[in-house]
DNA sequence: CCGAATCCCATAAGATACTG
DNA sequence: CAGTATCTTATGGGATTCGG
């Protein structure tokens, strides 16, 4: 690994050693799924059962209709949660987590975890970033 | 599945049971910022040591140089990475995993392991919701 | 040359009034 | 209750340009 030209090296020879590129691809796919703004939350949220959409909206405060819906609607065509509308007079839709999605949700539970543990350090480190001039920001 | 999220997952009695409403904003937070389209893709890239700004546009296919440094800054800021700037001629960047970005490396991973798992399970569930206009979709 | 900032446009997210 | 329509705003991407 230490030959002439060693740094370039780290990067193209054991390169991306663990993520291919051919795996780059459907890593992108699933990441922009799963990990945008809201779909780990309704994933961690349907952990107790299935919720009805107002329940959902309850309890993910700051989330619009627009995006619930759309959201849901992703997880569900991903196969992650299952939709299911009772024909009722007062209509009553539940989401549920799939299998899939169940796989999914402990992991959510690890990150959600992670942010238990450490979200004070990022605040601390993200306070010192911005009242800290001295380094090598304008 | 370690303790810090063991501690959520014991209750599960009412309303947002296992996730409390206070822990709901900084979940959001952190979720916010790791959760985008880009930080985790640069974190799980930069683990086989530092990488300097063009290997990482390199080995991210897709991201512009807006979105790099973006990210990039960001991440910086949350005491997630390092950034070494070395004033050479042919300038160089480096950007590092700090320890705090580690730890959330460990759990990327694991969602990585999860998408190469899964990624086909989910390309069937989502194809099959594109050719089967015969259930409750609009 | 490499790293990054800026401008401009396309798309996605947000708010909310409204409908089956 | 569950979801859509529509308007506004924020965010992301491409190209270009600046700085070291």
């Amino acid at each position: 690994m230490q030959d002439s030209a060693g740094r370039e090296m780290a990067a193209a020879a054991g390169p991306c050693a663990n993520i291919p590129a051919d795996h780059m691809a459907f890593i992108r796919q699933v990441l922009d799924r799963v990990g945008d703004k809201w779909s780990m939350l309704i994933i961690a949220v349907l952990r107790d059962g299935p919720l009805r959409y107002t329940d959902l909206q309850r309890q993910i405060p700051g989330i619009s209709q627009r995006m619930l819906t759309h959201t849901l609607r992703q997880l569900q065509d991903d196969g992650l949660i299952t939709r299911t509308a009772y024909a009722e007079v007062p209509p009553r839709v539940e989401y549920a987590l799939a299998p899939l999605g169940r796989g999914l949700h402990e992991i959510v539970l690890q990150l959600i975890g992670w942010a238990a543990d450490h979200h004070d350090e990022i605040r601390t480190h993200r306070a010192r970033a911005g009242t800290a001039p001295s380094s090598s920001r304008s």
